[in-house]
RNA sequence: GUGGGUAUAGCGUAGUUGGUUAACGCGUCAGUUUGUGGCACUGAAGACCGUGGGUUCGAAUCCCACUACCCACCCCA
């Protein structure tokens, strides 16, 4: 204490075991969705080639002008922290000569990210993401196939409000013509837009219709729209898009203002929002990227993906009808009285631990009373106490905590077993009792 | 990078015309209760009142600066 005491980073968090059980809720309902949709997982490196993200991601965007953590290593090498997931993944589908496997693939990933931001509600320097790749398909089945896949993480975590908004930014060529388009009439209005849309103006237009302040979106209002300079093939490919998930009954709204930050984006991007979780309400966002993967160095492939910030989902799974997993409790607890009785405890719970049950016994030194306020802290199902007495008639008594029926149990080699099987005939009636009710 | 808010035990809070030893709830530990937990009662530990200055006989309280955190802009998941 005489040192002063040393902090965890800004903008990261640390996830005590009161919090741990509800990342493992939405973890696994990721994961197992993810896996009912025939995803199989990949983790790829914490850190990669700087170069990967200014690629991919893009030199002009926010993310890698300002905010990626970049080390240069021993010798010359420059490696960055991913800021999100998707790079990395095709990287190592590239690297690992996955394009020449039987397509599509369709991969999901669960990863720490990091950017350099100011932190706010939803909003953190080290923070997580749940993410999905299809590799190696342009229909628009693999959009909708994709976006089902998000809704149902969502609803399956319990997160209830959302709304889908979809839209098509189309492929190189159109968009060519397309912010051409925007150019010439943002350019009228150039006494009135906000600075950053006058630097926008040039670098990328398509921004200025993301800008909040209230003067731009209202120049943005007459802007032209995306989706009317479509080629035929993007139009065909958005207009099928639509027909399935009007089919599957997705509840959507095309929102032409969507604009995704990152480079790679082409035709379909997509965001889920929710309102009640603060300024950072995109839950999950996502796209096509048939670019990318020739981008990287790949065969010219097209895929597609999304991103979810697990600790947003978190945020709106609480204020949700979400029901988190709780950790398994302890099945026994074992109390002892006495040096000899404390090595019997620790005997008959590793037996008991053996066969695959909890149990836990006084490292502590601890009274007996102390002891068995212990184990009900801990909500042991079942208690025993072992003292000389016991030991020497070679039985001990195991109690059931919730309704203090006591059974007699020898205390040899048969034990874990039998205790096993009253365990097992208390788990079997308790999941009668809650059918009956 | 730019704003706004907050800062008192592990957590949640009370504490303003400045006045002895900073209070309460929860939690933790122990005892009542060396062969049985929950309830109850008793007690204990735990706070340099965010940090540093200033005003004052006297500051958690007033003033200034700093820092941290939160929220928002921006950006994005």
């Amino acid at each position: 204490m005489a040192e002063p005491s040393i902090k965890r980073p800004k903008g990261t968090q640390d996830i005590t075991p009161k919090e741990v059980n509800k990342w493992q809720t939405v973890e696994v309902a990721c994961k197992t969705t993810a896996e009912d949709y025939g995803f199989s997982e990949i983790r790829t490196p914490t850190f990669e080639d700087t170069k990967l993200f200014v690629r991919s991601v893009g030199d002009a965007t926010d993310v890698v002008q300002k905010e990626m953590y970049t080390v240069t290593s021993k010798g010359d090498s420059e490696f960055t922290l991913k800021p999100e997931g998707t790079a990395g993944v095709i990287r190592a589908v590239i690297e690992n000569g996955m394009l020449n496997e039987a397509f599509p693939q369709k991969l999901f990933y669960l990863t720490q990210c990091f950017r350099h931001e100011k932190p706010q509600a939803g909003r953190l320097r080290e923070f997580h993401q749940f993410g999905c790749e299809i590799i190696g398909t342009k229909s628009p089945a693999a959009d909708a196939d994709l976006i089902m896949l998000a809704a149902d993480v969502l609803e399956r975590i319990g997160i209830v409000e959302t709304k889908l908004n979809i839209n098509s930014i189309g492929c190189p060529n159109c968009r060519a013509e397309y912010i051409k388009a925007l150019r010439e009439y943002f350019s009228q209005y150039t006494d009135t837009l906000c600075e950053t849309c006058i630097s926008r103006l040039e670098k990328n237009p398509m921004r200025i219709l993301d800008c909040k302040s209230p003067i731009c979106s209202e120049v943005a209002k007459n802007a032209p729209v995306i989706l009317d300079y479509l080629c035929d093939e993007c139009k065909e490919h958005f207009d099928a898009l639509k027909g399935i998930l009007d089919a599957m009954e997705i509840e959507y709204r095309v929102n032409p203002r969507i604009v995704r930050g990152l480079d790679y984006y082409t035709k379909t991007v997509f965001e889920f929002i929710c309102d009640n979780i603060g300024a950072q309400a995109t839950v999950c966002g996502g796209g096509r990227y048939d670019g990318l993967i020739r981008e990287l160095g790949g065969a010219d492939t097209p895929a597609l993906g999304f991103a979810m910030g697990i600790e947003r989902l978190l945020i709106a799974a609480k204020r949700g009808r979400a029901e988190f997993i709780d950790r398994a409790s302890c099945d026994i607890y074992l109390a002892s009285i006495g040096q000899d009785a404390l090595l019997k405890t620790a005997q008959l719970a590793r037996s008991v631990r053996d066969i695959g049950f909890i149990a836990e016994y006084d490292i502590v030194g601890r009274s007996l009373n102390a002891q068995m306020k212990y184990a009900n802290k801990i909500k042991a199902k079942f208690s025993a106490v072992i003292g000389d007495d016991d030991i020497k008639k070679g039985i001990i008594k195991v109690k059931n905590m919730e309704t203090g029926k006591i059974d007699n149990l020898r205390l040899d080699d048969s034990f874990a077993e039998k205790f096993g099987d009253i365990l097992t005939d208390y788990i079997l009636n308790d999941d009668l009792d809650f059918d009956c009710l």
